[in-house]
DNA sequence: AAGCTAGACAACCGCGTTCCG
DNA sequence: TCGGAACGCGGTTGTCTAGCT
């Protein structure tokens, strides 16, 4: 990769920043502001690259940062945005006032996976391990090829399995004798089904705290998200709501879409919602505001509007449950269209 | 006391997107 | 319209430290 014009000298400092350089970097943007970081190391006197002082910049020096721990709802938070969203760190990170995307990654890396692991919840899915369970030998019986349906399941999961042998012995047994890695690009953290956009992941969002602020914490309406949002395209940027070659697509999709295919029961409530409420309407009003503004975007620019909230709200999100089709079925279904399409260079990725 | 290990977090890397001349 | 620079994001690696043997 050839590297930015910033970083392409060799006596460029790596590492641990100081506090000398702290000190520098501060009385800098103190007098200048951000911006421009390429110029930033030679204005300021730091022998850094742009993009080095930005990152310390943005995630430890800014004043507005927190640098205390995380509190239980800031971490539920955290826990519920992801299973609507995924690892959409920075998003997530907007929702968490002087915290950074840095921040909430680690924390989430560190403590939480390991944390939803120990309650029986898979870190990705968000599901119950013994659903994820239940539903692989639900299908395992029809797959002709299980080896290409054991790539859907984590890490996570697979060291869930391996902690559970003693639980479900039969099964780790199989998944062990027939686990393959998943393909360098099949997507592990999200779900892998076509693009939605981001106004679908504010809506998410916005549900999933709105949700928290009113008494239906039980529909699981983070997983609702998890399949529309997870996989959208890799830019969040709003220029994606207008372009012209994914509003069709998206018009198609809002139409076929159904909510309740991915309706689950929470997997993960907060154990005093009430606790949360002044966060909520919070992030909730943040929220509206956010989605006002490319609402009108996305009319202004004639695309078919998405409206997940009321999709919701109208008829489907009564009839959620975990034995409607599931989001491993959903992923299946995707793998096994994959494989019909794509069956010559599956069978040498998957049989080597 | 020394060595090892795991956890926490800071920083880097690579890549995609946006901006601007 | 195009190409290079800048920016932003998510994944990964590196470093430090506390606890254990």
């Amino acid at each position: 990769m050839v590297r930015p014009p910033c970083c392409d000298k060799l006596n460029v400092k790596k590492g641990l920043w100081t506090a000398e350089e702290d000190a520098k970097m501060l009385a800098y943007v103190s007098k200048h502001g951000t911006g421009n970081w390429s110029a930033v190391p030679k204005k300021a006197g730091l022998k850094r690259c742009g993009k080095s002082c930005r990152l310390r910049w943005t995630n430890y020096l800014r004043p507005d940062l927190k640098h205390d721990s995380f509190t239980t709802q800031e971490e539920e938070l955290i826990v519920k945005l992801h299973g609507a969203i995924g690892s959409r760190w920075s998003i997530i990170a907007q929702q968490l006032p002087g915290r950074t995307d840095n921040d909430v990654k680690n924390y989430w890396n560190t403590k939480l996976r390991k944390k939803l692991s120990e309650r029986g919840i898979d870190p990705v899915t968000h599901k119950p391990f013994s659903q994820i369970f239940a539903d692989y030998v639900n299908i395992g019986g029809g797959l002709t090829k299980p080896t290409t349906r054991i790539g859907c399941l984590n890490r996570d999961l697979k060291n869930a399995l391996a902690s559970k042998t003693e639980q479900f012995p039969t099964m780790v047994s199989h998944l062990s004798t027939q686990a393959t890695p998943p393909p360098k690009n099949e997507p592990t953290e999200d779900n892998g089904n076509p693009s939605f956009e981001l106004l679908a992941q504010l809506q998410a969002i916005k549900l999933v705290t709105e949700a928290s602020t009113s008494n239906c914490t039980n529909y699981n309406l983070k997983t609702a998200i998890v399949s529309s949002s997870s996989s959208a395209s890799s830019s969040l940027s709003p220029s994606c709501s207008s372009s012209s070659s994914s509003s069709s697509a998206q018009a198609n999709l809002a139409q076929n879409f159904c909510w309740r295919d991915f309706l689950l029961e929470d997997a993960f409530l907060p154990p005093d919602a009430s606790q949360e409420q002044n966060m909520m309407e919070f992030h909730s009003e943040r929220f509206t505001s956010q989605m006002q503004i490319l609402q009108g975007e996305q009319k202004s620019e004639q695309v078919p509007r998405f409206d997940g909230v009321q999709s919701i709200q109208s008829s489907n999100f009564e009839a959620s449950s975990s034995h409607d089709t599931s989001f491993v079925d959903a992923m299946l279904h995707k793998d096994n269209e994959m494989f019909l399409e794509f069956s010559g260079l599956l069978e040498e990725s998957i049989y080597y």
